[in-house]
DNA sequence: CTGAATCCTGACTATTTGGTCAGCTTTTAT
DNA sequence: ATAAAAGCTGACCAAATAGTCAGGATTCAG
């Protein structure tokens, strides 16, 4: 039997693969727990379980590990904007936008710290993706809301401003847990808490856009207290 | 002729004062640009025009400059709550907290990356000021927010979300800059892209919590292009 | 003026940490 | 089976950096 499969994906065998897989998960961790500066290899080392000199055989350098690092995350930050079109209804597009950002905080905050940290510090690495891609998306996406205002299908809002809001209000649950968990007095965020956050945000920037909450409010009332 | 003035103002003489201000400022600098792991206390000491010794004679340690400039944003960050109150109007309440925020991401953008750059970590120098100051502010304020709820002056908001989605909202601009400044083909932000900026926020906020825009809207309107 | 307190410095140390390397072990293709 | 390729390791090194210290310079009270 000849594993015909993938000889080839992404570059190396079958080992490479899932060694290179253990080490990017671990480096995700530590380097949302520390930054760059305060990750070090051999913690990345030791959560992935491998030595030191094995993670350098994988990633020459840290700069290395951490670029690798930050292209899954882009992946991560790019995608669920294809909702957004002119034809669509505003208020689904932008629910199902702020659901999948509200998602992906509760799910993969660590990747949320990480993209944070390195916009914190003046994105030295991922500067020519914001500056490129990610303003062609927006400019492409705040057209179709501009369409959208100019319709009279949503309030006057300034499209560009929307949608730095929109990551600012999403993101904050990943990148500032602590503060929002002392604020609501908890240990951590519950799957409760999110729905309350997800439903909180939702409501704000619907009305703000002039898209009055009706509907898909009655499942969020019916819940207890926290686990 | 004697200095009768301040023989102890949080202590020591005229030098002390001058120069632990001057370190003081210049690692809120290098803490912003770097975090505590990549602020090196050279760097510090250079950006002060002082000698690495000279700055642990007045610091110990690195981590008690960190403390320093923390201590000292803390209460930035905790004032201008003092409109939000009962009987106050809350479009009125709500605008002014709003400006002040984004008056501070404007003039203060390195402090405001400090503070984020600790949360992002986990807060390990601030945690109990944010269980317990913090919280406890917020707990008033909410309540008061709750009661404009209750009187039907506000659409029906979660109270405490939303000081967290104001948090979100206003310091984006200072710590995400570069984002912000990618997405809008700026090289940097400019008092025009701040008040473009502030609008937006009041716009998205107030209509957002059954506020109705009128007034405050032409003077935004008459801007030209940015410097 | 003078002695004490404060201020300041350059040289030094201990530690941490990113990265290298020679060589050993395991896997794999034929 | 075997040889080559891929995977792995511990010992080691050089650079960076927080913090120390003995002693010199400056300021200040009286």
């Amino acid at each position: 039997m000849k594993a015909v499969v993938r000889m080839r994906e992404a570059g190396g065998g079958r080992i490479r693969q899932q060694q290179e897989s253990a080490i990017l998960q671990a480096a995700e961790r530590v380097f949302a727990r520390g930054g760059f500066q305060g990750a070090t290899m051999a913690e990345i080392a030791r959560e992935a379980g491998l030595s030191k000199s094995n993670v350098h055989y994988y990633f020459g350098t840290k700069a290395d590990v951490y670029r690798a690092v930050l292209a899954n995350i882009l992946r991560l930050w790019l995608a669920e904007t294809d909702r957004i079109t002119a034809e669509a209804d505003p208020r689904d597009a932008l629910s199902h936008y702020i659901q999948a950002k509200m998602r992906l905080s509760a799910q993969r905050p660590e990747a949320s710290r990480v993209f944070a940290n390195e916009l914190l510090h003046g994105a030295p690495e991922i500067g020519n993706f914001l500056r490129e891609t990610l303003r062609e998306q927006v400019e492409d996406k705040a057209e179709i809301v501009q369409g959208w205002v100019q319709a009279g299908r949503i309030a006057p809002v300034d499209p560009v401003h929307l949608f730095i809001s929109l990551w600012a209000l999403t993101q904050t649950y990943a990148d500032f847990e602590v503060q929002v968990c002392a604020v609501l007095g908890r240990r951590a965020l519950g799957t409760l808490d999110h729905r309350r956050a997800t439903a909180h945000v939702l409501n704000l920037v619907l009305r703000g856009c002039g898209l009055d909450d009706e509907g898909g409010r009655t499942e969020i009332a019916r819940e207890g207290q926290d686990a």
